[in-house]
DNA sequence: ACAGAAAATGCTGCATACAGAATACAAAAG
DNA sequence: CTTTTGTATTCTGTATGCAGCATTTTCTGT
């Protein structure tokens, strides 16, 4: 249950049910969630380790607030994981492996044809985690997932116009080349410029 | 409070009064820091959150054991972190900040000359932890210290010779003098080699 | 004597109850 | 009219009680 709990509250802070600032009322939310404080207490003591909620003593929690540095400062971080990632799974990856997120890749670029906004969206940031983990680094997928999850409220209210999205399409198909060749400099290279991009296209709503 | 605990349960870990396997029995280990289950129930999941402690469902927390590969992985993506807070401190430093580190460097030098192993350990890490802090980079600040609070309890058993001691003196040399040069490409050199070296250091012990 | 099953014990997980603290509102004084 | 102080309400923080599950031990049958 506590699994579900903290997906849970995660869903509804990245949604935007719970927009930032927001107190997480104990007693409300939990009658709202169907379940007693205690457990609702210790998945926000999680959430706030994973840093999507601040804690403030004899205050409670509040759903914790991000400037345009802090976005900046995350992406900065994605991008040196996202890169070394790649380097490693040029090494590690299996060709199944290498494989999937070819599939993915290309379900990404239908989603894209169609002007299937979400399901593009949730595809991109999957084939983003799905490079991470041909990785095989535990800490890495860790530390990559924790930021993906607290960029996903930005990126979720940021929307781009179509023609920075073209670009990242773009991007994205030279990723999957450099993968499948295995080319870790390539690779690396690509993704660099991938996430500086990002920045430039959620800038404006941040 | 709860900060206290968190900090507390931490120290117990990394210093093996709690030693790897250990199931943290709720009712036994409230007793002995003299504080009742709930809120020691919050620190535990906390805990877990920073991957300290590993949560059983229906079979409480127990202390995460660390395999060689796991080591390795977090040595790989700290020296990834490293080198970029290496990077970004260059530029974005003030002069004073870097007189701190060179000031944690002296210290740590007089330290080593004098044999006093813990101390220099201890400074050692600040060293780190304030380049890293010279980044200002929050979410970068947060996974190294995540990924450090890790690797402490491993450092901490790996008695590494003395030989190999004076090595990682010599790089920390080089460091603060790249730094204090601000030279990005040198500092960023210096911390990959450091913490390549690292791995060599305590891959016996591990 | 050994194996299987059932009961008992101990632990986690959840709910609830109680105490302390902070805040908001109201009333009184300057 | 504004400011300050006192009170009341609400919410957090902690403790305790109860139910469910896992494990271990014991009892019974072969």
């Amino acid at each position: 249950m506590h699994d579900t709990l903290v997906s849970h509250l995660r869903d509804m802070i990245i949604e935007g049910d719970l927009s930032p600032g927001t107190r997480l009322h104990e007693g409300q939310l939990g009658e709202q969630l169907g379940v007693s404080r205690t457990p609702l207490r210790e998945a926000i003591k999680y959430l706030a380790s994973e840093g999507l909620v601040e804690l403030v003593p004899s205050r409670g929690a509040v759903v914790k607030r991000f400037s345009a540095k802090d976005v900046h400062d995350m992406l900065t971080v994605l991008r040196t994981l996202e890169e070394l990632a790649g380097k490693l799974a040029c090494d590690t990856a299996t060709d199944a492996g290498i494989a999937e997120v070819r599939a993915l890749h290309d379900e990404m670029v239908r989603r894209y044809k169609a002007g299937e906004r979400l399901q593009y969206y949730k595809l991109n940031q999957q084939i983003h985690s799905a490079i991470v983990l041909l990785a095989e680094n535990a800490p890495l997928a860790d530390m990559h997932s924790m930021l993906q999850t607290r960029l996903k409220r930005i990126r979720f209210i940021g929307h781009e116009g179509p023609e920075k999205w073209s670009a990242s399409v773009a991007e994205h198909d030279e990723m999957i080349i450099a993968l499948e060749a295995r080319d870790k400099a390539r690779l690396s290279e690509v993704l660099c410029r991938h996430l500086t991009n990002a920045w430039e296209r959620v800038r404006a709503s941040v």
